[in-house]
DNA sequence: ACCCAGGGTCATA
DNA sequence: TATGACCATGGG
């Protein structure tokens, strides 16, 4: 079953009917979001709030303050989000990049397609994390192509689900036109669903799609 | 005592 | 360009 603008807007009013606007992304601040973006990289979110919470502790949550902090202290702060002493020279450069740039509000005046390469230019942002970021920090229209909407089409009986980060967005991208605020709710009601209500409601039997849903069944 | 998580980089061939 | 090793904690 192919990606069509038709079955990608069914799904998303399905699970948008099922579980109501998420309003998803944990944290207050735009910096908070990027530090907590590069923390999650193969990490639980528990794992990585932890983290998120001792730099807060540690008056350490801001772009100037991890840029002037030294690797062992960041890396120790950070210890319970996993490979800290790599993230941690992660945080630096995203940090690093954002003085450079004067601040979000400055960043934010460029178009969407040269942020993401400058993004993508930093050490340690990758595809997942620049589209987080673009998404949640600067409100740009990103489909969030992780390993969470791989599983959920997936497993909804999408055939084939494409290859890799970029055709998976692109597939999604190409026939899902919206708004930035709805790439949100998609993205958060796809990590929604799939980690706290999937067992309990499966969307194949609501949603009207004749989805070969697999979810259960694990 | 395993297994892996909302990735990304770097070294090889 | 395409794989694979590596990072490393906390929860199941």
């Amino acid at each position: 079953m192919r990606f069509t603008r038709g079955r990608l807007a069914r799904l998303y009013a399905a699970l948008h009917r099922l579980h109501g606007p998420r309003h998803w992304w944990p944290a207050d601040k735009p910096f908070e979001m990027m530090v907590g973006a590069v923390l999650v990289q193969n990490t639980r979110w528990h794992n990585a709030t932890r983290a998120i919470a001792a730099l807060k502790q540690a008056n350490c949550l801001t772009p100037t303050k991890v840029a002037g902090s030294s690797l062992p202290t960041l890396a120790k702060l950070i210890r319970s989000s996993g490979t800290h002493r790599v993230k941690a020279k992660r945080l630096k450069a995203l940090s690093r990049w954002l003085l450079e740039r004067g601040g979000v509000a400055r960043a934010g005046r460029l178009p969407t397609d040269e942020l993401r390469r400058s993004l993508l230019a930093v050490h340690g942002v990758g595809p997942e994390t620049a589209d987080c970021i673009l998404l949640y920090v600067f409100g740009r229209p990103m489909f969030v192509a992780d390993a969470y909407a791989r599983r959920f089409f997936s497993r909804y009986g999408f055939d084939p689900v494409p290859d890799g980060y970029e055709p998976l967005r692109q597939a999604v991208e190409s026939v899902f036109v919206a708004e930035a605020p709805v790439f949100n709710e998609f993205h958060a009601l796809i990590v929604w669903h799939s980690k706290e209500l999937c067992l309990a409601k499966p969307l194949c039997e609501r949603c009207g799609l004749r989805l070969s849903c697999a979810y259960g069944s694990r």
